[in-house]
Order: structure tokens, then C-alpha cells, then sequence
DNA sequence: TTTAATCAGTTTAGCACTAAACTGATTAAA
DNA sequence: TTTAATCAGTTTAGTGCTAAACTGATTAAA
């Protein structure tokens, strides 16, 4: 609580400093992303999907959106385009509906997600390996803290 | 060049952690960010756009698209949508539309950029100032790492 | 001077996402 | 047993974004 008011305003300049950067960070990755995926006609978040269901399949569509942290809606919308790309089938059981990779998914599977995989960790070779590491401890230290506070709200 | 070569599967898998954390850290940010603005019936990317314009109008709706990072053609649509709630307007000045704030548009400017810079800076006072320091300069150099290696492909 | 290149902004089609209201089925409470 | 709560998925309206084709005006080249 106090923490809040003690921040200074020197410091408050700086956070927001790692936000912009941070956001175009991820901007700017996600459209290199798009670009390497669309020689497979995919985009990032259908390769999200495809990722989540060949790891976890077979999974109902609730399943998969707290996976990916978004909502029911979007799902049903997203997998219907899955379906008609013939990537993933679904079967009604009991009163869920259950998703699997089509044999063609799965072949795409296979194929794609090493190799988007390794485009996507190549990202961040600019750093050295303890580079790596730092960086992650501290993304996730934000997360954790983030998590905690926004809980008693 | 060999550096990709060299990278390990361990170290692959360290750098795909850093985009999963990374891109879950951003759509939590986000997300809190359009809650917090909604009381002023605003989303995020309006909020960027009012913060651009009121830092640096008078502004061509070109250099607006380059300073967010976005196509001309998003400008065109947001920019329709903040002159239709009367927070910008346009003037064909030349061969350009110039942009700038409205009167309403300065009154949102001054109210609503301290409250939510300060609330984007917050999500980050988890760490201590070195942290957050370290935090920039790793954000930062690969950026610039990512920026060198696209030009030459 | 006619012709072509360039340049700011617009339009269109389509994907991605949300909040909120809605179906239809199951299960629990009265 | 009728009534209400719950739960998975769907629908709708609206924002945000892109790529690519298109206007209309200006400027340069022939």
C-alpha cells in the first residue's frame, strides 16, 4: 500500500518507459510472427490454438479458453475457422463439446510448430544465456506480484 | 549467423518461456488497463491515440501512424471514432489532414494521462529500482538486436 | 504538355477479440 | 414435480487491426 504513494515520480517515468517498450516489443514480434506463419497459411492465433490442442487434445472448447486466457465467445468464433480449414474436428459428449486435431491437423502440427517454435525463441538471442534467465525471473516476478495485488480488489 | 546454430534446445526452450510470460504479461496489462480506463469510456488504443495528439499536435494523421506503429488505414477508422465523440479534430491543411485535440479533447487529456500513466507505471513496482532498470535494458537491447537482424533479410 | 511516379488518406474484406444477452440441457431445491 | 440455479456453448454488436486496392491531388520526367 504504501508502496504506491513512495513511488517517485522519477520512477514512475521509468515504468512507464518499460511499458512502451514492452508493448512494442510484443507488437513488433507478433507481426514478424504473422509474417513467418503465413507461408503456412496460419496465423498467430490459430497457431496458439493448434499448439494448445495437438499438446492437451482431447479438450473441451472451457478448456481451451482458460488456456489461452480468452473468452468462450472467441473460441467458438475461432475453432468454427479451424473447422472449415478442416484442422480440428469436434464431437459433442455428454453435454461439452470435445476438440481433436483432424489428421491434417495434426500433420500441420508436425510440421509448423518446430519450426515457428525456434523462429519465435530466436527473438531473444540478442541476449546471452544469464541475459535469458534474468529476463525471465523478472517477467515473471512482475506477473506474480500483478496476480497477488489484483486479487483482493 | 552461427549464433542460431549454436543455440541449444535448452536455450530454446528458456526463450520460448520469455515470449509465453511476455505475451501473457502484455494481454493481462492490457486488460487491466481497458477496465481501469473504462470509467472515462475509454479503451487503451483510444488512450494512445489522445496521447499522442496532446503531446505533439499540431500532427499529420501519417505521422501519427508512425509514431503508434500502425497502418494509415487504422488512423483513418480511430481517428473517425474520436471526432464523432468530439475529442479531436481534423483540418485539411495542404495535401495533409492536421490533427489536434478539441477543447473536450484537452479537458480528457489533463484528467484522465496522469491517472492512468501512473496506473500502467504501478503494474511494475513488484521490483526495486535496479530491477526495473535491468528490466529496460534487457526489453531495450533486444529490440535493437531484432531491428539490426530484420533489415538485412 | 501529356504521361508517369509519388504521396496522404480512404475503402473493403477479413481476422481477432470482448461484453453481455441468450439457448438448451442438467442438476438441485421447494 | 414444478421451479430455480448452473453450466457449455452460441450469438450479437461493437472495437481494433491488417493487407491490398483504390482516390485524387501534386510533382517530375518525356
Amino acid at each position: 500500500m504504501l508502496k504506491i504513494f513512495n513511488q517517485s515520480k522519477h520512477q514512475e517515468k521509468l515504468n512507464l518507459l518499460i511499458w512502451f517498450r514492452l508493448a512494442r516489443l510484443y507488437h513488433a514480434s507478433i507481426r514478424l510472427s504473422n509474417q513467418h506463419l503465413s507461408q503456412w497459411n496460419l496465423t498467430t492465433s490459430q497457431f496458439d490454438l493448434l499448439v494448445q490442442i495437438g499438446t492437451h487434445q482431447p479438450l473441451s472448447q472451457q478448456e481451451l479458453a482458460e488456456k489461452l486466457f480468452v473468452t468462450k465467445g472467441n473460441i467458438t468464433q475461432s475453432i468454427v475457422r479451424l473447422e472449415k480449414l478442416e484442422l480440428v474436428k469436434r464431437d459433442q459428449e455428454w453435454r461439452t463439446k470435445i476438440l481433436r486435431l483432424t489428421k491434417k491437423g495434426e500433420e500441420l502440427f508436425g510440421e509448423v510448430v518446430p519450426k515457428q517454435e525456434l523462429f519465435q525463441a530466436s527473438q531473444f538471442e540478442g541476449l546471452n544465456k544469464e541475459e535469458q534467465k534474468e529476463l525471465l525471473r523478472l517477467l515473471k516476478k512482475v506477473e506474480v506480484h500483478n496476480t497477488k495485488t489484483s486479487i483482493k480488489e
